[in-house]
DNA sequence: CTTGTATCGGTAACCGGTGTCAGCATTATG
DNA sequence: CATAATGCTGACACCGGTTACCGATACAAG
């Protein structure tokens, strides 16, 4: 059964093949009667290949289920097809539809996505990013909020000479650079639901400082208040750290002032969550006795009781549209449309909002 | 000031570096007056190395910044440094708890974390796989459940030489390919201390077909119910699929049921935060009326109302071990201690447990 | 017949590291 | 002192693709 030509005939192109298994571009070339350049030219979708040429060509690679080797490539090209998802984000549903949306964007390309978490606080932080990008030499990195909101970073990955793409809760970057919602218009919104509901009395718990979406949540919130008149004491307003925790301590300061507030804004959901626990240690009644707003919508805004009205940050998509925004020009052609910078968020009412019991002035 | 020995002598190594910025194998050979190789040779700590050579060398790598490229290794060495991260799990925190884990492992050493997330259902899932695998050559896979139960996902790993390791709820695989925690025991513990509260009519929210922690899990419930002697009638097991709808829907059919359970277990926190859902709409007092304990310890079960007693499952202890497993006995040396296959899982109290209010024989 | 254009191959060098093996200097041994 | 063993190092080819450059061929047009 060997014929001394094996590995020249077209019906013996199998032990032609690397010992690994994986055909390599010789293989293709050699079968397909083509130089290995011509293969090239395939993969890489020259113009200038006659039709009958590329179409051979792709038979063979269909056949063999040649695949190029991404590290060669990589080397010859002095580009690598990694993208980096750099966050310091606590919170995990957040996180994950970040990467579900990237993954999507990079679906049926050559990239592929690697997470590096962060620790915001290490005094090396900056340094640590720096030898993750230099090390990888990463085609370019999606920055998550909070991290993306430092601006050290990406002034870091400009002087490296890395892509990078911010998202965040405002426009603080060419539209290049950055994909951001309208958290302020949003929160804005909310709040003027709240205040169209009778509310008069509203509490915030606000983010943490050094936020931007901590900022600019609050500055949604004020914009409604003053533009409805209505004053907001330092007493209505709470600080918190966008955990679960910081949101019931933050609840049982602004319950205790008196009168209480008959409405709560938090700015986001998993502190929105303490409050409901807060309120519920204090035998009040949702929405009855106080009224309560999350931000994010993750799926805890859902499950807890009663079901958290909230705004929903389509993050998901902005992470897609970041995605694409750094690979454009670089995918294979195809339409290039120009991606957006700013998401609308939404108000989803659910029913942790209605009127306040004692409505009063 | 330009002399014409620039590029050659010490001084003058910037102008001889790569116009990338980037300083090669190269860069540092001429420098530190080595060949390539030898330099080589430091990256590799290549125990036949004269000390004095590798002090020089390693200074000019210090001073240069010098970082091996990553995707010229892997070529040269047939292999890159790249471990998948599969899985197909709808739990946000589950995840990033695996990917925290992995990253802990992975810190320090040459490799990088790339996500893979599956559409279980989809009847390409294999070939995307394989597609992903072959495309990538990825050094290791971690598999997480539920897809790491498919055994044809291990045999596609083996066929193709991809190392692999499976996390799961019981050891199915040689413990070199496998992290397993002990599902049935700590089950079968949890379901014990309801029983010592005076439970008796205990009810189960069973996790989907086919996933083996499901399976896992209830027989732990059915231990501990069998070896008190209590029956367990086809009524007090309702099926659900880890969502939290699904646990509200299977709570409502095993409150229809009378006399009605006095305690539930569930197979995980996110259908016992949809169980708690429901017994309050039918105004239930947890855990007066209703215990519950969950299984996970995500942190919805920290922020329920009332905090919920559940398992914990050392996810991301399991996702450690399972990244140092792939990489043992590449990883420079140091340890190599034999990383455990089995983890337990303990019982966090909190207050959706209390004895039954109605005890009956 | 000349010229031009489109298509493709050959050769070589390169990307930035690796393995193999031979060579050199130094030390141990007879 | 000659020889062998040892320790250390460099020359060279190679991994699997890339580009650059030039040359070859075919076919159409002038």
């Amino acid at each position: 059964m060997a014929f001394p030509q094996d590995g020249l005939v077209w019906s013996g192109y199998v032990v032609a093949m690397q010992k690994t298994g994986q055909p390599t571009i010789n293989d293709v070339a050699r079968i397909a009667g083509v130089s290995k350049k011509t293969v090239s030219r395939v993969i890489n979708r020259s113009p200038l290949l006659n039709d009958d040429t590329r179409k051979r060509v792709e038979d063979v690679i269909g056949e063999l289920g040649y695949i190029p080797n991404p590290q060669a490539r990589a080397l010859a090209l002095r580009r690598n097809f990694l993208i980096g998802l750099v966050h310091d984000n606590p919170n995990a549903q957040t996180v994950l539809n970040v990467q579900q949306g990237m993954l999507e964007a990079l679906q049926g390309t050559e990239f592929e996505m690697v997470v590096r978490p962060l620790d915001r606080g290490s005094a090396t932080m900056l340094d640590d990013l720096r030898h993750f990008l230099e090390r990888q030499r990463l085609f370019g990195v999606l920055l998550m909020p909070p991290v993306s909101e430092n601006d050290s970073v990406a002034k870091l990955c400009d002087s490296i000479g890395c892509r990078y793409v911010r998202m965040g809760s405002a426009v603080i970057d060419d539209t290049e650079h950055m994909v951001a919602s309208n958290d302020r218009e949003a929160v804005r919104t909310a709040t003027e639901y709240l205040i169209e509901q009778g509310h008069r009395r509203i509490g915030l718990v606000a983010g943490p400082h050094g936020f931007r979406s901590a900022r600019e949540r609050r500055l949604g919130f004020e914009d409604a208040l003053a533009a409805a008149g209505i004053a907001l004491p330092r007493s209505m307003i709470a600080d918190g750290n966008y955990t679960f925790e910081s949101g019931l301590v933050a609840a049982e300061r602004l319950l205790d002032v008196m009168p209480r507030p008959t409405a709560i804004f938090s700015s986001n959901d998993e502190m929105a969550a303490g409050i409901i626990h807060a309120a519920r240690q204090r035998g009040l009644d949702i929405p009855r006795d106080l009224s309560i707003i999350g931000f994010d919508d993750t799926p805890i805004a859902a499950h807890v009781w009663p079901p958290l009205t909230t705004v929903r940050w389509p993050i998901a998509s902005m992470a897609r549209s970041a995605a694409l925004k750094l690979i454009a020009g670089v995918d294979d052609g195809s339409d290039q449309v120009e991606e957006p910078s700013l998401f609308l968020s939404t108000l989803i009412r659910r029913a942790s909002v209605s009127p306040p019991i004692d409505i009063e002035t």
